[in-house]
DNA sequence: TCTGGGGTCCTAGGACCC
DNA sequence: TCTGGGGTCCTAGGACCC
């Protein structure tokens, strides 16, 4: 516990809502639920406008759908997110070098770390100035806690939200945390709870007169002598930098559970790829790999084996998890099937390793370009990622991509027009998926800095429409948008009016296709798989 | 329309070694 | 001879978090 709130908990509001909103002006004020469309899908984020609904994160979608029919429902659009959060986080250490990312929309900064004088006054206004900054960078809100531990400074983001800040003065813990609930510790989540309850343990207050004892004796040493701690308001886990991955895995929940024995070992085949290209992503390898299979009925097993050494090899991945999943029964059927590696090692190719030496080498030596040209034949003869080391033999069935598809891909594949997702018209210019089904596809077209748009209605396979990367959530600068406005060329046929009383919501606007209502953002929805292939 | 996907940490039992 | 303990690795499951 530190004698002045120097730590400080940034937790921006319903992010990806909020990122939806900023991008899609007719959203704004909306409800805006994110998350996945398919059967199976659940909420992973819902806007301000959708949480008066009932809507919450985690909740299945198709309760979603029956609490809050007229939302725009959308899928996630991770590259976006991922952008405002890179933003957020180098704001974030302006302040520190001790900066401890939770998610994309959530971390702690050690305030003292990065010179900030110990005192209530000089944190406010250092937390002050990041919110403002954070508006001004990214046009969204963030909401900050500042205590003199991580746990009160995360106390503190919520009852912040939204768009606030709260400091906790050292020395008032005990008496705010002693009525709250039990939940409010960190570590404590329904099951942890329900066993308290059991033991007539409700809150803060109840839990720290039980005694660290009796909860060690409730919970286990590790558990109890922690949530003790936590009641008391002590809490001394540091701050610390970003810390390497210790697994990394993949997933996919089917939208109709699989019982066919071959499907599922081609799943399993395809997911160790998956998992294997993250792997190299990282320049890991890893030592022990790891099926998941989810059941029918939810029971979730794991399978696990550990190779005498760390490998990168998507051949011996794969064949380490069809050895694992030979030895579960699926014939009642399975609802999700995944592959994951542990036991990582830093490890960079030690071809590419040497590669990257030869090159510095070459780059010294007097006939530089010879040699780096050499190198570049050798790296080409080598091929490319996902075939190194692979056996031959027949080809693997590609693995189809996934989501919404990256826009320099696939011209020839059946294009998936997923809500949400960013399109571009040759004549109309850019915009987003309001919906598809029966062969047609609803966009809306606007951008982030535009007043609200108007949708029109395309066929699915309409060559003058195609996927787009995500804007940026504000207008470029003046100075750099001489260079958008050339790499756009010229945009003949957009509308910049607001085309005033058109369709604020997403709902209406999506019956205007000539075949009828078209499913999608606020209707019923059309089988679009989201996690799985036909 | 019941329940995603990517992680972390802890526990507990058995094997194995000293 | 008394069963001896302790440490580490591996596997499986579960709670929790965002």
């Amino acid at each position: 516990m530190r004698g002045a709130p120097t730590i400080l908990h940034l937790d921006m509001d319903a992010f990806y809502a909020s990122a939806e909103q900023a991008a899609k002006p007719s959203l704004r004020g909306k409800p805006v639920i994110v998350g996945g469309l398919g059967p199976r899908g659940v909420v992973a984020t819902a806007s301000y406008e959708a949480r008066v609904f009932g809507v919450h994160s985690a909740m299945a979608m198709g309760q979603a759908r029956r609490l809050c029919p007229n939302a725009a429902f959308l899928i996630p659009r991770f590259a976006l997110y991922r952008k405002v959060s890179d933003a957020v986080m180098t704001l974030l250490h302006t302040l520190s070098p001790l900066v401890e990312p939770l998610s994309l929309d959530e971390a702690f900064v050690d305030l003292e770390a990065g010179g900030t004088e110990p005192t209530v006054a000089a944190a406010r206004a250092v937390a002050e100035r990041l919110r403002t900054d954070i508006r001004a960078v990214t046009g969204l809100t963030g909401s900050v806690g500042l205590a003199g531990s991580k746990m009160l400074a995360k106390i503190g983001s919520e009852q912040a939200k939204p768009d606030g800040l709260v400091v906790i003065e050292p020395g008032t813990e005990r008496d705010l945390l002693g009525p709250m609930s039990v939940r409010t510790l960190p570590g404590v989540g329904p099951a942890t709870a329900e066993t308290l309850r059991r033991a007539g343990i409700h809150t803060v207050a109840e839990t720290r007169e039980a005694g660290e004892a009796e909860l060690v004796r409730l919970l286990g040493r590790a558990h109890g002598a922690s949530l003790f701690l936590m009641a008391e308001g002590r809490d001394e886990r540091p701050v610390v930098a970003e810390r390497d991955a210790k697994s990394i895995s993949v997933e996919d929940t089917f939208d109709v559970d699989v019982t066919d024995r071959t499907r599922v070992q081609l799943e399993i085949a395809r997911l160790a790829d998956r998992c294997v290209r993250r792997l190299r992503e990282a320049g890991r390898s890893g030592r022990t790999v790891v099926i998941k299979v989810r059941r029918y009925d939810f029971s979730t097993l794991t399978r696990s084996e550990t190779l005498r050494g760390p490998t990168d090899d998507p051949a011996v991945v794969r064949e380490a998890a069809a050895r694992l999943i030979d030895g579960v029964d699926t014939t009642a059927g399975v609802r999700l099937l995944g592959v994951g590696v542990s036991g990582l090692a830093d490890y960079t190719q030690e071809d590419l390793f040497a590669q990257a030496a030869q090159a510095a080498q070459a780059a010294q030596a007097a006939q530089a370009a010879q040699a780096a040209e050499a190198v570049q034949a050798a790296q080409a003869a080598h091929g490319g990622l996902g075939d190194a080391g692979r056996p031959p033999g027949p080809e693997r069935p590609e693995p189809v991509g996934e989501g919404a598809g990256e826009a320099s891909e696939d011209a020839e594949k059946p294009r998936r027009w997923l809500p949400g997702s960013d399109v571009r018209h040759a004549e109309y210019g850019a915009g987003w998926v309001q919906g598809s089904g029966v062969g047609r596809v609803t966009v809306r077209f606007e951008e982030p800095w535009s007043p609200p748009g108007r949708v029109r209605t395309f066929p699915v396979d309409d060559p003058a429409l195609r996927p787009a990367d995500p804007l940026p959530l504000l207008r470029p600068d003046a100075d750099v948008e001489a260079d958008a406005e050339e790499a756009e060329g010229p945009d003949p046929g957009r509308t910049t009016g607001p085309a005033p009383g058109e369709g604020i919501g997403p709902g209406p606007d999506v019956a205007e296709g000539p075949d009828g209502p078209a499913p999608g953002a606020g209707g019923p929805g059309r089988a679009q798989p989201v996690t799985s292939r036909p």
